[in-house]
DNA sequence: GTCTATATTGTGATAGAC
DNA sequence: GTCTATCACAATATAGAC
């Protein structure tokens, strides 16, 4: 593993641990017993960092959905459970990769694609109808993470709600309005 | 109006034309013509601020929604539509109200009720299927204003799936796993 | 109610020695 | 590849004069 290779770990580490405000270069250099300067021999700048952390984490998604299509069952379903498992357990990382635009031009070319395609096959190709599981799924999971439903909400029940209607419902009418 | 009222109403234009970046104490003051310590006679702390332009958003918001339901037409489309256009009207504000755990202790009661209730009344009292709406429309309307969805994205048509999806399909049987 | 001066803390980043 | 020293900048907030 390069010097790099390390510090990029590092700072995911300290991300997942004390959030974004305690991603700091200093932070990431005490770390690993040296001085924030002397990162600057490794990574041009912080935003590279970023970059990498956000790219890993498409990696691991993609990962994950995988896995999940592998597993059988219902394939939203289980997609939406895999997504949902995997932010809530890197919350931080969840939001460094969704509150922005995608630097795509600055993301290994694939990585965003890779993680998306097994929803888009579980909709048999709907693009509207994967957005709309996104969206849903997105909403779901950033509301949980910002702690925003009340203590006595029935999640489960909402995910289920959600999942069902927008999986299963038919193709809207062309032209239907209301 | 009193000088506080000038501070909150200037710090919430500040916080839509610059973001939560550009919303400084310093910012602010300039923006009165006066100097940032100077404030801190109105207001104790910036948190207080914060606070101020959250309980004021909901009010926006609740007024949004009783007039979305006084228009007529679909409720639940109607409701939607309104969240989505005054969301992408306030950016900044709504992630200022979203992103965090909700300051219930400090906010004036009620203001979060009053903005929920016409979407419980649109889905006749389910609360699965209103937090299941409303997790739809706040992912969609995060994702929208991080722009996530590529260019040629039917934006409108994912709305529509998710929402016809959402509110019209049938309460799921209980016990029902798949 | 405003000011100046300042405390305190923090950030990312560079220069140049070793 | 690491160090020390430092730049440049910005933030919230307080003390005390006027």
């Amino acid at each position: 593993m390069t010097r790099r290779d390390e510090i990029v770990q590092v700072a995911g580490d300290l991300l997942e641990r004390h959030g974004s405000e305690g991603l700091t270069m200093r932070a990431i250099a005490a770390e690993l017993g040296i001085r924030a300067p002397s990162l600057y021999k490794h990574i041009a700048d912080k935003r590279e960092l970023e970059i990498a952390l956000i790219a890993d984490g498409f990696v691991q998604l993609a990962e994950v959905f995988e896995k999940a299509v592998a597993d059988g069952g219902d394939r939203v379903a289980g997609l939406a459970g895999a997504y949902r498992e995997w932010a809530l357990d890197h919350p931080h990382l969840y939001r460094l990769m969704t509150d922005q635009p995608l630097p795509r031009d600055e993301l290994p070319p694939g990585a965003e694609q890779r993680a998306l395609v097994p929803l888009l096959e579980a909709v048999a190709g709907d693009r509207d109808r994967a957005r709309a599981v996104w969206a849903f799924a997105h909403g779901m999971v950033t509301l949980e993470i910002a702690n925003r439903f009340p203590p006595d909400a029935d999640i489960a029940a909402a995910w289920r709600v959600g999942l069902e209607g927008i999986a299963s419902s038919t193709t809207h009418p062309e032209g239907e309005t209301s």
